[in-house]
DNA sequence: CGGCAAATTCTCCACTTTGGTCCAATTTTT
DNA sequence: AAAAATTGGACCAAAGTGGAGAATTTGCCG
């Protein structure tokens, strides 16, 4: 039995990983993550999974153990993925000034949510009710995640582009506004007209973020309650 | 067998519906509601739901023909409650100045919101994938709930409160932020510690909301594209 | 290059859950 | 008290679950 992906050295010879299974492991994997983000966890079964997959559905006792650790792998390479892409595209604007900063990172965080819709669905599915898997996903991925974005975010306050109050408040709306509505592209899709498969569509939704988020125009002091708009002409 | 529950008068003698089924009714209902917006439709056993209510399984064959049935009936139920109370509440300021009223539909908004966590969540479980149910929900409850809210909003890009840009899209990004972090309550307890079941906190993100998208400090057109912060003193 | 052991896949099974039906028993309404 | 409305219990077929082993590849050794 393996489980284990990225195969450390314990035993003495543990032979090596054959080509073909990482072959099915990516196989169920990516199968897993387009069944759970459409069904939830409880609402997926194993053997869907393997059918997607187009894999014999023991398949899964032997990689992954069973449902929940398949879930957690899947959810696990679908966040590295995100991850990656994130930070790597944020490292080349890392001296940049905080305004441009900001505005690079919507507008990456956006194409990569629209990019990996599963990412947010996930999340939608499994964030609104307490659970073993929410803990998990929380301490395993999300607030590795979001720390190091809230304190950007403070820093955007403290210089006034950001608007004042709760700096996790603000960042969860942003959060809002874009994975959320990627996450939610068929319903916004049919209910609006507004199709995010489209470029334009897409930009839009950036710049309206940018534009309602970090306008710019706010009294440079965090301490300030938000009561009503207060502009100081900071640019 | 009944399935109808506003009961019309068709047959020559439809006998009364007795009190007892509107009890059983009412249990299967919020049972329903309660147990989907946990476990999405897939998710959950209609075993579960009469389990929840105290009730015997085959009952919801009787009352409401099958899982389905029983599945628009809840929704239908808890939209009801959510726009009744959201409309009440908005007529007494029918005819205050836009901006304010803009801030009582905001505030009443998130207060239903945050009473009725379920409908949220029901609309996160669904919208993320096309299917039937996403269709019959949108048409029936989603688009007329939206239509006359994009008119107000539209008047309010008008006169230079609400920022410019696909109203449609605006909308959709108050609601994320309103419905969609109520909906999400467990995962942002957890990892911002702010917790919505506080009166402090839910008015925070009201202010906060209030605050983002009607500022107030646009300029007073609709045709202009959003491109980045403009501001015009209209105060 | 041949063979052996480990790694991987396939076949089959035992068990539970699920949505739904059927009909007898039990209230209610009239 | 009769008839309709409602409920309870038993039952079904289909689908879901994890798992045990046999069968088959594949990598590694000489």
């Amino acid at each position: 039995m393996n489980t284990d992906i990225g195969r450390g050295s314990d035993a003495k010879k543990p032979r090596k990983q054959q080509k073909r299974s990482v072959v099915t492991q990516q196989k169920l994997l990516s199968a897993a993550v387009e069944a759970f983000s459409e069904g939830g966890f409880k609402g997926t079964s194993t053997r869907d999974i393997a059918d997607r997959a187009g894999v014999h559905h023991p398949l899964i006792t032997y990689h992954f153990k069973n449902k929940d650790m398949l879930w957690r792998a899947a959810v696990t390479a679908i966040f590295r993925e995100f991850n990656i892409a994130l930070v790597k595209s944020l490292a080349e604007f890392e001296n940049s000034a905080p305004r441009q900063r900001a505005e690079v990172f919507v507008r990456t965080y956006v194409k990569y949510a629209h990019q990996q819709p599963a990412l947010h669905k996930i999340i939608l599915q499994e964030a609104s009710h307490p659970s073993e898997r929410l803990d998990w996903l929380i301490d395993s991925h999300l607030r590795p995640l979001f720390e190091p974005v809230e304190a950007s975010l403070e820093e955007l306050q403290r210089i006034g582009v950001a608007p004042p109050g709760n700096p996790a408040l603000l960042f969860q709306m942003i959060r809002g506004c874009a994975g959320g509505l990627l996450a939610l592209a068929p319903e916004i899709k049919t209910t609006t007209g507004i199709d995010f498969d489209e470029p334009e569509a897409l930009d839009e939704l950036a710049d309206m973020i940018i534009s309602v988020f970090f306008s710019g125009n706010h009294r440079a002091v965090s301490a300030a309650t938000a009561e009503s708009g207060q502009q100081s002409t900071t640019q």
